[in-house]
DNA sequence: TTTTTAAACGTATAAAGTACATTAAATAAT
DNA sequence: ATTATTTAATGTACTTTATACGTTTAAAAA
């Protein structure tokens, strides 16, 4: 049974992936392109996010994890919803719609923004149907609608989240160095940190877990790994009503 | 000209107005009354947020800009879109069933919620013509839809966004006193704050401007009046990136 | 002039943040 | 086997901010 779409409603999702190699932040993006029928024009040759329709029987947060289970195969994944966008406006640059006029929605689309944290190596791209492409948050392509405002907003909000709230252990692979937490921190604010105050920081939080493990096929001082306790953390989590303005 | 509304896209607001003499935060809300046409049944008798159906050339801010407009005559006021709600089932209580019969709106409207904070002597709501009535946020009616789970996402944000923004002075006289802050601080966060401490903290701020002036018309000890000057509060702001998880 | 009420104030201690340079451990190269 | 190279790991002094707590002061009312 194929439930109905609402024409007028979508979801999209700025899928953040972190390279722990690269040391990079990144966001997942799928191709636009587009030939004129005659001449073989390039009409519209970009990038976008991944979205869709909500269908009629569907939550918001269902039709964001169908849209990143189709695109990635993955589920369970952190998300947020961040903001929705309707300006009337949104969908009517010329490339645009170009674009709309071989799908069937609406020029008057309000979408739902999501964003989800993931690490790139946990999803393989090669022969994704949708010619996914990982894209540094701080060199994106050219990218459709009002797309690259959607992302530059999920980034602030990331921004923002990350210092209060611990989900940047969502971007990194489970067993991790304490340097590979500061290099996060790094990349995603755009500063620099201390090593010694971060590291001593880190390490006397109690959900912070150091293994009986070192880092393996590296050829110089292999670093300590370490885990994050999600249960330990909301275990000793106590809200804080410290007043900073 | 008159605009075409968008049937299935809301704009909900979350007025929150605080009660300088009462010391309480408050929600406004519109009441909702239904007779059944014989028999004079009465089949709704509950409140609601005020909102709109979006129109098809207005984006969401100027949606909830109408609406506030329309219910309290102001505008300029501070305003935050806070979530989007758009469960299948978020109209479909028999109570609003009923409701909605007599409206010309989807059953499946997805709805964008934003709160405002304004002062509740600001607003007059004699002969408001919707019968809008200030309800302490935690002493709230009988509520109708969703709006109950709405107003309580709201009025958590709120105490986020109060602890790392100086919105509070959106909810207060332009000239207060230190201690309306505290008690405003309590009432928002329901929590005892200590004034020694509390108010050094404010009168070292720059942007807590000490006025020459007094309360007057107070049978006590006259407190010292102050200002916040966004002015000085936006020029003095740096971003601090500390890491609180 | 006394009483009542709320405003205003200061100090000592604890906790957290910041600044900064050297040693230790591992592999790779000779 | 020794040395070189590279990155991980550590400690201390200082500053800032938060916390705990009781008394004095100013004004109007009685």
């Amino acid at each position: 049974m194929e439930s109905q779409k609402i024409s007028n409603v979508s979801v999209d999702c700025v899928v953040f992936g972190y390279n722990t190699i690269e040391k990079n932040l990144n966001v997942l993006l799928i191709k636009r392109y587009l030939e004129s029928e005659v001449g073989s024009e390039v009409i519209v040759d970009d990038y976008v996010l991944t979205g869709y329709h909500v269908n009629e029987n569907e939550t918001l947060d269902d039709t964001a994890t169908r849209a990143l289970n189709e695109l990635t195969g993955l589920s369970g994944l952190y998300k947020k919803q961040f903001k929705a966008f309707g300006n009337p406006d949104r969908l009517l640059n010329k490339k645009d719609l170009l674009w709309i006029k071989n799908e069937d929605f609406s020029t008057r689309t309000i979408t739902i923004a999501y964003y989800f944290l993931i690490k790139t190596e946990d999803v393989n791209l090669e022969e994704n149907k949708y010619q996914a492409k990982w894209f540094p948050v701080n060199d994106l392509p050219e990218l459709g609608f009002d797309h690259k405002a959607i992302i530059l907003e999920a980034y602030e909000d990331l921004k923002e989240k990350c210092l209060s709230e611990p989900i940047i252990f969502e971007l990194l692979p489970h067993k991790f160095t304490i340097n590979e937490v500061q290099d996060l921190y790094q990349s995603i604010l755009g500063i620099e940190i201390d090593n010694r105050n971060f590291r001593r920081k880190l390490i006397n939080k109690k959900y912070i877990i150091p293994l009986d493990e070192k880092q393996v096929g590296i050829s110089k001082k292999p670093a300590q790994l370490y885990m994050f306790s999600k249960d330990v953390y909301e275990k000793m989590f106590k809200k804080n009503y410290l007043i900073s303005i």
